[in-house]
DNA sequence: CGAGTACAGTTGAACGCTCGTTAAGCTACT
DNA sequence: AGTAGCTTAACGAGCGTTCAACTGTACTCG
């Protein structure tokens, strides 16, 4: 046979494929084996069980997230709303090209086991640390004005998440403009006002000024 | 025993309260009878099998949501942004205060078989049409002003339907402040301007004016 | 009016199947 | 000789579903 990928990632993409598709509890690791071309023991060769298939899915789907999320925030300086829209275009980018991974992440980790959910919840509420400090820092700079931003997070958050369901690569919409576009959807959700000499408003910055 | 529920409403509930808990596949027929109080045969003298479980879950809720939108429709007049309101207000309403049967028709609606599931999809389409043509409608008089009608809308449905998995009755925020918060997030989205005398644009308003 | 009957409501036991997992052993390369 | 990679076969458990049988109640009919 024509050199292709070692068993272990073949499971991994099979697996990744059937749950995200069907569900983790309604796919079997005979349908995944099957997808991936090896036999139902082989899978047991690289993988002690269905679990570990699900929680090795889960925290690679998380490092790649936060990789993106990172290499975005060091280009982004300190400026809040450059930080928001790191986080937000890292975002898009991930939901979209990494659908099936995303789908993974957002519906499937409820099948873990309570010992290894609390470690995914934690990345969980990482991630989300990622947007809420981003946009408490812009509530304190004055430059997001909105008077809900737990809201405005999770309205944003949702959206984004909601992009892995409906985008597709061959549809009119090229990523990049997509992603842009959900950055100024962000923007106009907490109420961006730019700062400018003439109208500061929180309370440092009009200190500040005079 | 005292005058419980007919067995009839109380595997409803109990099956409510597992697909939501845990989902569909990873509930077993024998969970729900248990949490019912009645016999794992009995389940069968109600309902045909798991699936018409589900089924009439999915439906019942559906309903609701429907009856819970045209009433407020209807007490909504023609304005595009009343009836955007109207449609927002009743969503998030439905997803605080149905949240259980809310995370059902999000999450469990594609336990369904295919023959079942197309006729639901149409359902989630009216549904979806409710929040598009009350935007399209204002697209069209001119006062949602947003370049990207498209995404507003699913970011909008995408934040009403995430109430379901946050929001608690014993929260800080009543519901009635939340859903009238949620519509004025929709009206940001939207970029909704209100017509003045002087800035009308549909073109019967112009020719009055003139 | 009372016997007969039908049926809704419920039960415990079982069926056949698929599930996740394990065991034992074979091959080929190092 | 050892081990990575993989095979066939099987195990026990749990699944959705079915079955035969037993209640009580309500209705029919001589």
């Amino acid at each position: 046979m024509a050199g292709r990928p070692a068993g272990h990632q073949a499971l991994l993409d099979a697996a990744s494929a059937e749950f995200a598709g069907r569900g983790y509890y309604a796919t079997s690791i005979r349908d995944i084996a099957a997808r991936a071309g090896v036999s139902l023991s082989a899978l047991y060769h690289y993988y002690p069980g269905k679990q570990a298939l699900l929680a090795a899915l889960l925290h690679e789907g998380m490092d790649a997230y936060f990789a993106l999320c990172d290499d975005a925030l060091a280009q982004a300086g300190r400026d809040p709303a450059g930080r928001l829209a790191a986080v937000v275009g890292a975002t898009v980018r991930y939901r979209a090209e990494r659908s099936v991974a995303s789908l993974i992440l957002i519906n499937e980790a409820r099948a873990l086991p309570e010992n290894l959910a609390a470690a995914y919840r934690e990345r969980e509420r990482q991630a989300t640390d990622l947007f809420r400090s981003a946009i408490n820092a812009g509530i304190a700079t004055g430059i997001f004005t909105t008077p809900y931003p737990d809201d405005a997070r999770r309205t944003i958050i949702a959206a984004c998440n909601a992009v892995a369901q409906w985008y597709r690569p061959d549809g009119p919409v090229p990523l990049e403009v997509l992603a842009e576009r959900y950055v100024t959807l962000a923007y106009t959700l907490l109420g961006y006002r730019r700062r400018t000499p003439l109208a500061r408003s929180s309370s440092a910055a009009a200190a500040a000024q005079h």
